[in-house]
DNA sequence: ATGGTAGCCTTGCTA
C-alpha cells in the first residue's frame, strides 16, 4: 500500500497537478492539505475520472484537508479529537484496508508571540493523545501530513535565521519528539540519513532555485506499519513545475 | 532595511 502526502496550496490551483501525480504516482491513499476549500466545492469528478475515491473537510479559503483512495474509506473522523469548538478544518482520519491513515494539517503557530503559537502547542497536545489513542488499538496507522514542524536544525537549510521561528522553537520540537517517542517513526529518517533534505521551498527569493527549503511534511509510522515499510521518499518533480505548490509530495510503500 | 511570492477574498490575511 503506497500512501502519500502533499500540501497542495489550493486544491482548485493545483488541480492539472494533483491529476498528473495521481496519474504518475498511483498512491493508493493521497493526504491532501491547505485544499482551501469547502468539501461541497472540491472537485471530486475529477479524481473519480481516475478511479479514486474522495474524503474531505474544508472551509472558506483557508487550511482545508482531504483523504483521496483507490478503495473507499472506512471509520472516518472529521476533525482532531479534543476540543469540539475547534472550527479549522485540520484532520481527517480513516481506515483503508486495515490501515489507520490521518491527514494532518498542523498549524503553522508564527508569530511566537501570539494565540496562533499558544494554538499550536495545544493541537499537538491533542494529537500526541489521539496517537496514544490509536496505539493502544494494536493496527498499523500513519500520520501523514504538513506538521509545519522542522524536526532538527538538519532540516533547515539556515537554523540560525529560523532560530525563534515557530517551525523550529524548541517547545514546538519538544512536542513533536514527544509525540515520536511514543514509539512511532519517521518513515523518511528509517530510509535516508543525509541532512538538508526538504519538502518545503518558499516562494519568494528563489528558495527552490537555491535548494533552500524545509523538512516539515512527515510520515510518522506506527510500530505495525514500520514493520511493513519497504520505502519512502519525496517526489521533488511536482515542486519543480510551473504554478507548484510550495510543497511536494512525500510518500512510503508498506 | 526592505521586500521579495502565491492564493484566497477581506485591496488584508495566511503562509
Amino acid at each position: 500500500m503506497k500512501v502519500a502526502s502533499w500540501n497542495v496550496n489550493s486544491v482548485k490551483a493545483r488541480l492539472p497537478h494533483l491529476l498528473a501525480f495521481l496519474k504518475e504516482s498511483e498512491p493508493d491513499v493521497l493526504c491532501l492539505q491547505e485544499t482551501k476549500c469547502p468539501a461541497a466545492d472540491f472537485p471530486r469528478l475529477e479524481a473519480l475520472s481516475l478511479g479514486y475515491h474522495v474524503e474531505a473537510l474544508g472551509q472558506r479559503a483557508y487550511n482545508g484537508v482531504a483523504l483521496i483512495s483507490k478503495i473507499p474509506a472506512q471509520e472516518i473522523v472529521h476533525g482532531l479529537p479534543g476540543d469540539d469548538g475547534d472550527e479549522q478544518a485540520r484532520f481527517l482520519e480513516a481506515t483503508f484496508d486495515g490501515v489507520r491513515v490521518a491527514s494532518i494539517y498542523l498549524p503553522n503557530g508564527n508569530p511566537v508571540d501570539t494565540d496562533k503559537f499558544s494554538y499550536k502547542l495545544a493541537w499537538m497536545e491533542r494529537l500526541y493523545a489521539r496517537a496514544g489513542e490509536l496505539l493502544r488499538r494494536e493496527m498499523p496507522f500513519v500520520l501523514a501530513g504538513d506538521y509545519n514542524i522542522c524536526p532538527t536544525d538538519e532540516d533547515v537549510y539556515d537554523p540560525v535565521a529560523f532560530r525563534d521561528d515557530a517551525l523550529c522553537r524548541i517547545e514546538a520540537r519538544s512536542r513533536y519528539r514527544a509525540l515520536v517517542y511514543l514509539g512511532l517513526y519517521d518513515a523518511y529518517r528509517i530510509f535516508h540519513r543525509e541532512p538538508n533534505r526538504y519538502t518545503f521551498w518558499d516562494y519568494q527569493a528563489g528558495r527552490w532555485h537555491r535548494d533552500e527549503g524545509l523538512r516539515i511534511d512527515h510520515l510518522l509510522l506506527s510500530p505495525h506499519a514500520a514493520d511493513r515499510v519497504v520505502a519512502c521518499d519525496i517526489d521533488k518533480r511536482p515542486r519543480a513545475k510551473d504554478r507548484a505548490s510550495d510543497h511536494t509530495p512525500i510518500w512510503c510503500e508498506l
